[in-house]
DNA sequence: TTATGGTTTAACCATTTGGTTAACAAAGAT
DNA sequence: ATCTTTGTTAACCAAATGGTTAAACCATAA
């Protein structure tokens, strides 16, 4: 039951509820309003913290690319083979997404809306690359290890299948006939399923 | 040169400058003069055609979800094999797309906004359904054709490999660091290599 | 105690935005 | 020809919204 220190703790309370607001009906949807009163502090508040609402906004995509990031560079930069890569990833993001649901949604559509904001990040945040696991995909392919493939598929590949589920998660329970909890299971399930899928597909 | 025939043909014009704009900037960042503007009409004609912004839209929505089921449907409901359907439906999806390029990010999006608009089109639309898919893919693992898959995740791994690289384009161009020319060179590629990758995982 | 500086608020402002209205044009119907 | 219905427009309106301001608040250093 700590005594607030003033300002140091408001700025956070902004970040915080405009995270809330921002990630869940976008820039567009987001009321300056409403991040206040999430926040439960005076409008003017915002701006004294922030400038604009395109700043503020600017701070919750940064914030929120730079917990996306590393989970890619998990599997990109990672020193273990494909393999284990590929099965720790699938194993991780699941439980990953479940801590930030609309994370991955939000990063998608606010990039959608202005794909110049890739720029802005890419000065910010530690940039994952290809280059490595290019590179390592190429030598397990010629070790045997991996049947043919193109790194840059595969990667596509690993993403789209990990990322699109909790991307479109209204439209695959729509689809599928089931509730909140039938989809946490299926994702469960997909936690082995998923990698086995990889797995089977790539292996030599 | 024909005659416009007044009426007809401007609801028409409406329908066509709303789904451009919808689709592009979503229900909150779309504004009823821009639509106005781009069908080259009075914006009081939205209202008089359409009553409202939000009708205007679920119009769009459902339009735009119509086009889409047929797709879902050759891959649910279509009578040939699983892996003839797969091959079929990978490489025919992603021309389908270039033709509609904001469409699957459209209906994600809005589906995400608003996720009870599902119950709206349900009643709209032939509506696509898991059952027959689900038991041919039960079938096929019996009979040994396939190695053993649960059904939903079988479905759900296919539609994601085909959906996310268009859901998530600048996010892929940006870490492939690609262009426009690059990002369709690599889905011209996808084509092959997307369906050997998954059948290549169930096949027996 | 009293300046001083940053912090917070209520009230305000200009602009944007979805929607309406009243008048007008066009084209059948009588 | 004229009455009636339908289509179309410019002007308008009220509410919402991002942003500003001037005054109040409050901790702290002098």
């Amino acid at each position: 039951m700590a005594k607030k220190n003033k300002n140091q703790d408001t700025e956070g309370q902004i970040l915080s509820a405009a995270k809330n607001v921002f990630q869940k009906k976008g820039m567009d949807g987001a009321r300056m309003q409403e991040i206040a009163d999430e926040a439960g502090i005076n409008k003017a508040m915002l701006h004294y913290y922030y400038r604009s609402k395109q700043l503020l906004f600017e701070a919750v995509f940064s914030n929120a690319f730079s917990l996306l990031a590393p989970q890619l560079n998990k599997i990109l930069n990672d020193d273990s083979s494909i393999e284990e890569k590929v099965k720790n990833f699938t194993h991780n993001y699941i439980s990953f997404i479940s801590k930030h649901p609309y994370l991955p949604n939000f990063i998608i559509q606010e990039l959608n809306r202005n794909p110049k904001f890739f720029e802005k990040i890419q000065q910010n945040t530690a940039f994952p690359t290809l280059e490595k696991f290019n590179n390592q995909v190429k030598s397990e392919v010629e070790q045997g290890i991996l049947k043919p493939i193109d790194g840059e598929q595969l990667f596509i590949n690993i993403i789209s299948l990990n990322i699109f589920p909790f991307v479109a998660t209204p439209l695959i329970k729509g689809l599928l006939k089931i509730d909140d909890k039938g989809f946490k299971q299926l994702m469960e399930k997909r936690k082995n399923a998923l990698s086995e899928f990889i797995i089977n597909s790539i292996k030599k």
